[in-house]
Order: structure tokens, then sequence, then C-alpha cells
DNA sequence: TAGATTGTTAATCGATTAACAATC
DNA sequence: TAGATTGTTAATCGATTAACAATC
């Protein structure tokens, strides 16, 4: 294995890799080519093959890829072979479907708190975790060693909360709220509005 | 304005020039350079001009931008000068949590109707909006002409769906479901896990 | 007019794809 | 061993950045 650097779009597609590790796995298929992944994915064999060895030579010459070996060895450098506390900033619509989605839990992903500052929601529950008032999130953090914080707040308070999490010691930031937030610790933007009006462009360019 | 191949990032970058010039537009800014604006969203001043030479020449020598000009340009670009109507298949939690999302409806796109197989949900309404039963949606999409429609459904069913969506007239997708869909009209996906895996890869990596 | 800044062509950089020797 | 398929280097392609003539 050599050292290279590993580019923005290799890992954009790990996720990818690892969804479809996951549905082979799951499907008993025990080694997969480079080839045959590709297709799969819509991706090239090549490419299959350069991605994965940035991490490692996880294949063997003539047999291909162990299906559950790699599905574990990608889980391990997406770091999802430990569990990390989540906090949700704004307990609204999107807060509280985030605090309720599944599909993290699972995966080790713990929401253990929401922040608002509506008076109305403070003391509520959502999913069995408690709303409390945004004054107390910074000593919460501290607290609970919160590893990643969920923005999904109104749109002029987003910054400051951005920094109130980081100076807290939060290690990553979830960001749903459709403005740039310059931060010190990695951030992931979920920009819904954006990706919409992609979709109407790509609707209008079709025809 | 010469004709050029519209690359998959600069149509990324649309809605955020979109929501700058949204910014500077309501701060009263009446023109801007590529520069300044390439400094404020973090690009270069030639790619500034490159992306907005694909759609036309907005600009003038020794001035700059007119941002209100340029701000209903790109919003005729993006497809944002007419309405569109969109249906949800999913009434669970991301589905209800879109449905009262107000960003959507303020930008003319607007849910008219939820789908779901579960018989609790039916009958009920969400922000107004009624849940009806997957069985009518083929009718639905068809008798008012909708335009959009938004899968947040579960994992397994989320491909036929999306082939009845289309059957029925649908012109475009936007999937939240983590599944790779295939279909003939546009497509957005919102991989919330996919997004979050790439969340705690940087946040690992960074130590 | 002189200064500023665009529109556009050319150069650079990085990512994808092809090719093939290494090897299971 | 022979066939298959990786790992890796080289070639290609496309996107970003630089440069500069055109022009407001």
């Amino acid at each position: 294995m050599k050292e290279r650097k590993v580019s923005e779009a290799v890992i954009r597609r790990l996720p990818r890799y690892y969804r479809q590790l996951e549905l082979l796995n799951g499907k008993g298929v025990d080694r997969i080519s480079s080839s045959e992944l590709a297709q799969q994915m819509g991706l090239n064999p090549s490419q299959v093959r350069q991605d994965l060895n940035c991490f490692g030579g996880f294949g063997q010459q003539g047999y291909g890829y162990p299906v559950q070996n790699l599905h574990k060895e990608i889980a391990n450098i997406l770091g999802l072979t430990r569990s990390y506390k989540l906090v949700i900033a704004g307990a609204g619509n999107i807060g509280q479907a985030l605090c309720k989605y599944e599909g993290f839990a699972q995966k080790g992903f713990e929401v253990i708190a929401l922040f608002d500052i509506n008076e109305a929601l403070i003391g509520q529950t959502i999913a069995g975790r408690p709303i409390l008032h945004v004054d107390q999130m910074s000593g919460f953090i501290r607290e609970n060693s919160v590893d990643i914080g969920i923005i999904s707040a109104r749109r002029r308070s987003a910054q400051q909360i951005a920094d109130t999490m980081v100076e807290a010691g939060i290690r990553a930031i979830w960001n749903f709220v459709p403005v740039d937030v310059t931060v010190s610790v990695p951030i992931e933007n979920i920009q819904l509005s954006d990706s919409m009006f992609v979709l109407s462009y790509r609707l209008n360019a079709q025809e």
C-alpha cells in the first residue's frame, strides 16, 4: 500500500461502496471483482481499484475482493466501528425529524439532547430525548463529551450556534441551514433548497 | 455568448450564487465584481466569470455585475420563476417534516398531498395537506399534473414508487431513501446517512 | 481618456480511464 | 500451470486557474 492523498471525490464514494457491500453481504455474496462492483454502481473498474487502493490492498489477484472483509474495512475507514454522541440545535420540524430518524442510532450515532429557545418546546421530549434551553448547550456539550452538533435552527443564528458548539469542544458539525457557516472543525452541509433548485434546473433543462 | 456544455460542478454552484446574490440584494448592494463575489464565496474570480458565461454575458467591463439583475437571471436559469406541484410518498418522519418545511412554498414548490400505506396515517392532514393511500397516487399525479415526486418511504419500496411516479407522468424525483434508484427523469438524492458517514470519516481523519 | 473589469483563450492541475506487469 | 484479476503506472479527459485583449 502506497500513501496517496485521498480526494474529496473518493471520500464521497466511500459511503456508496459501504452501502453496496452491505447489500451484497446481506445476499450472501462472498467475493466480487472490481468490474462487477463497478457495473453495479455505475463506475469504472479502474476507478474502483484506484479508490480502494487509497486505503489498502484489500483484493487478491485472480480472485477479487472478499465482500465481508471489505465491508468491515470500509466501515472502519468511515469511523463506523465506534459510536458518537450528538446534539441537535433547533427543535423545529427538521430537528425533530432527525431526532426520530432510526437509521442513525443503528449505526452508532446517538442523539442525546435537543436545544431550542422556544419556551413552549423546552421540557418536552422527542423520542425520549429532552429539549433543553440553548443557554445550557455549551455546558451540556462539555459535560457529556458530545462529538457531533446538528444545526437545524433559524438562518440568522446558525453561525453563532456553530461557534458555541466548537468552543464547547464539539468535533464535527452537520448543518441543515442554507447558509455558509465557517468553522474550524469538519462540517457537512445538507442544503435542501440547493438540491431542490438543482432539480428544478434539470427538470427545465430537459425540455 | 457562446454555447458551452454546462458541467455538473457548475450546476451545483448555481444555487450558491443565487443565495449569495439574494443576500447582497437584501443588503442593497447593486453591483459586484467577480473578484468580490468570488472572495465572499470562497471561489476563484476566473471561475465565477466562466460559470456565469455558461449562461450569458451578464456583466459589464469596468463595472462588474448588476446584483439585482443577475439574481433574477439565475432565478430564471434555475427555473424559480414558475411554481411546481409536489407529492410526498411516505408520510413518516421525514415526509412530514418536508411537508411542513416553509422554505419550499416560499419559492413556489407546493406540496399538495402525501401518500402512505399505513392506515393509521391515511385521512390525517399535515400542514393542511391530506395523507392518501398509495394506491391513489398514480391517478392523483395524472389528474393534478404533479411535477415533482418526493420519496421518503421504506428502502425496499423506493424503486417501485419511483417507477409508479414516472409512469404517471411525474417530471423529476427527489429521493431521500439511501438506495440507488434508477429512473428516466432527473433525480436528486439526499442521502442523509452518506453525508453523516463522510462527516465521521473527516472527524476521525483529523486526528 | 484612463482605469477597471469583463469575456474568452491558453495553461495548469487533478481526476478518471486505460494498459499491463505482478501474482494469486 | 493457465486464467483471472489485482495493484499501479501511464494516458486521457475535464475542470480550474491564469493571462490578456476587448470594452465599458
